[in-house]
DNA sequence: TGCCTTAATGACACATATGTCATTAACGGG
DNA sequence: CCCGTTAATGACATATGTGTCATTAAGGCA
């Protein structure tokens, strides 16, 4: 906890507020889930009057939408800055591409909206969409043509073309959900869970035939 | 809506009661979510007063704690009594345990479980622990036979040894979420998927060096 | 049949949340 | 420096939820 510091201008504060409201807010959805997180509560994280946060949002429901539509932009602002896909060896652009969702996404406080998404997502079918047209179809579009360039290079077995991608992936998000509700007692050890993800795509559990 | 039933006997009623309510909790959950759910929704649904509810459970975390104890101890009463495992290929021995997995677990009613675990488990740790406990230790374990028994017998590789062994089956629990998420606007393609996970685990993504 | 046990109810007191609005006071321009 | 603008506030009216308890009435039993 950091001393106060100097009260910004008042012009300035304005422009702050949102932000300032919707970081309390994810920390408040964090500790308490979004269902049972009040107005009340974040206002007075975010160290202002209740009725302030209803000058900036109009309700609790416009507030998650707009948490979801920054929080992910900035996701994908960085991602897309530092685009690091090795072309050399597949194994290689494999493991780049998972360490870079698994910090991203396993990492960032973003997991929040995970956790969100996941329990009032069949409530708030707009949020569920909206995640879905910005986050998992173009990821699954980006490993759609990884996989097309693995199989046409002929590091691919191309019967991989039939997958349903969401397998490819699928311990990614596993990993996020266990760090949220089971982490406390029995913590996941990334590198090795990360190794395991990555020499299971590669060579599967099985000895060749 | 089938006509109203004959009304049972006081003292039968009584014994079925809390099975009643709990039922009438889970659809309230997974309408609403844990949170949202009020205690009187779920008399309504049971049709009976919100008073009665209190007869039976102290509060509504003792009612979601005694629904967790009874659908997960069902679930493995079936499989117990239906521990079909081919002994032959080891391929046949991952489909039909995974084919097993994902019916009852993403078949049945008991994936609002799931969800709320996701969504409050952090906040109600002895349900994170008892699930823990009772369901994910004990899978894994069974898993981890499972390896050793083919890494033994050749079948597979032994680096699977090191594994975390929750990537085997992360695209089971993936494939819960979606269904409960994203199944409205972009539908699981169930046989597809399960080919796909268990093609995966076999060969891998990659082709034979 | 008619009493007695007890499952079930409805009402009460209390707590917490929401959304609105008149009022306040801090800033920034003239 | 002071006044007008407006960000921020606190209080109000309303709504919804919780847990308890005295009362009711359904049904088992003699």
């Amino acid at each position: 906890m950091r001393p106060d510091l100097p009260p910004l201008k008042r012009q300035r504060r304005k422009d702050l507020r949102p932000d300032e409201i919707i970081s309390a807010a994810l920390l408040e959805f964090h500790e308490k889930g979004y269902a049972a997180t009040s107005m009340g509560s974040i206002a007075a994280r975010a160290k202002i009057a209740r009725s302030t946060v209803y000058l900036y949002f109009p309700d609790k429901e416009a507030l998650i939408r707009q948490a979801f539509e920054d929080r992910i932009a900035a996701i994908f602002d960085r991602v897309q800055v530092d685009p690091v896909m090795p072309d050399g060896d597949f194994e290689q652009v494999f493991r780049a591409m998972l360490t870079l969702i698994y910090t991203e996404m396993v990492g960032s406080d973003a997991v929040v909206l995970l956790r969100i998404l996941i329990a009032e997502g069949a409530r708030m079918p707009g949020l569920a969409q909206v995640y879905h047209e910005t986050v998992l179809s173009r990821v699954d579009a980006i490993l759609g043509r990884m996989v097309a360039n693995g199989i046409r290079s002929g590091d691919l077995r191309p019967e991989v073309a039939a997958f349903d991608r969401k397998i490819i992936v699928a311990p990614v998000l596993v990993a996020a959900v266990w760090r949220l509700t089971f982490d406390a007692f029995d913590p996941l050890d990334m590198p090795r869970y990360i190794d395991g993800h990555v020499d299971l795509l590669t060579k599967g559990l099985f000895v060749r035939p």
